[in-house]
DNA sequence: GCCTATAAGTAAGATAGACTTACTATCAGT
DNA sequence: ACTGATAGTAAGTCTATCTTACTTATAGGC
């Protein structure tokens, strides 16, 4: 016998979660007047890690589709914190890189981020704080493995 | 010194978490052809443990504007699966109710978000999933005091 | 009984963050 | 030299939200 759908089952619990720390990002970025969005930081906090890295392999590592990046990196680089820089070695391609001006921001982004990653923790113990970190990295595996599968199954 | 922002931290896995099991939710209904989206299972799934809701009261416990519940239910009803009834105690107020159309329908979604859930948790074993939705929660608690907080104080 | 503040719902319009499909330019293997 | 895949983009669509301003109704103070 069915008991109805549970509004507080894990999938609905971490698309709240997902938005609530988004809209605390959201609007703490607003207040320090950055104009970056969630999103962006995430596409600047691969670029920095990655660069110079071309935006085919970014769009993979994000998870999205090529023309999403574009997008991303198009609105990124008219903020001037990107650049597009053509591979010499390769016609069709293009690198992509932070400019100078995009270190001073990704510092306050960092510490928007760490503040709202303190106030979701509240006082949430360390070791279960670092198990719920494992445990969300080994679920995104396991979706992604699943994605991956399909995706291969549709060839 | 900063080390820059880690592309792997807590808020970025829970965002492509979230994304990830929206996709998969998606496609599975999609290929079942029933023509809902999560978040509108979301509002169905409150509908049926709360009805009759009036609406600003679904629009607080989902966490979404006044308005955003509003585009919802018109959808919903459009599709058949809600109906809004005139609160006699209050003439500016809706209940919102399920109609009978929409059990075969709830019981469907429920079956896809399980095998969702499944694909998720892979092998990870009981305790520590367990675990993971006993965090989940307190985590959302958190970021609910927060935004409390400050929507209080705007005041 | 009237006035005012507040509340419930909605209209209109904006935004972020994606997607797909179709195109151009290029590359790489036969 | 041809064929098929690849890198990026243009154009258009969609979901899930928001804000601001409006209408209608209620409720509390005087």
């Amino acid at each position: 016998m069915k008991r109805g759908i549970d509004p507080e089952n894990i999938s609905f619990l971490l698309f709240d979660i997902s938005r609530l720390m988004r809209g605390e990002f959201e609007q703490r970025v607003a207040e320090a007047g950055l104009g970056v969005t969630p999103a962006e930081a995430r596409v600047l906090a691969h670029v920095a890690r990655c660069q110079p890295i071309r935006q085919h392999l970014l769009a993979y590592r994000l998870g999205i589709a090529r023309m999403s990046i574009t997008t991303f990196i198009d609105r990124l680089e008219g903020a001037g914190l990107l650049e597009r820089v053509a591979d010499p070695e390769d016609r069709r391609a293009k690198f992509v890189s932070l400019t100078d001006d995009a270190f001073p921001i990704m510092s306050k982004l960092e510490d928007i981020g760490e503040a709202v990653r303190l106030a979701a923790r509240g006082a949430i113990p360390a070791e279960e704080w670092e198990l719920f970190r494992k445990t969300a990295l080994a679920v995104r595996g396991n979706l992604a493995a699943v994605r991956q599968q399909v995706k291969e199954m549709a060839q």
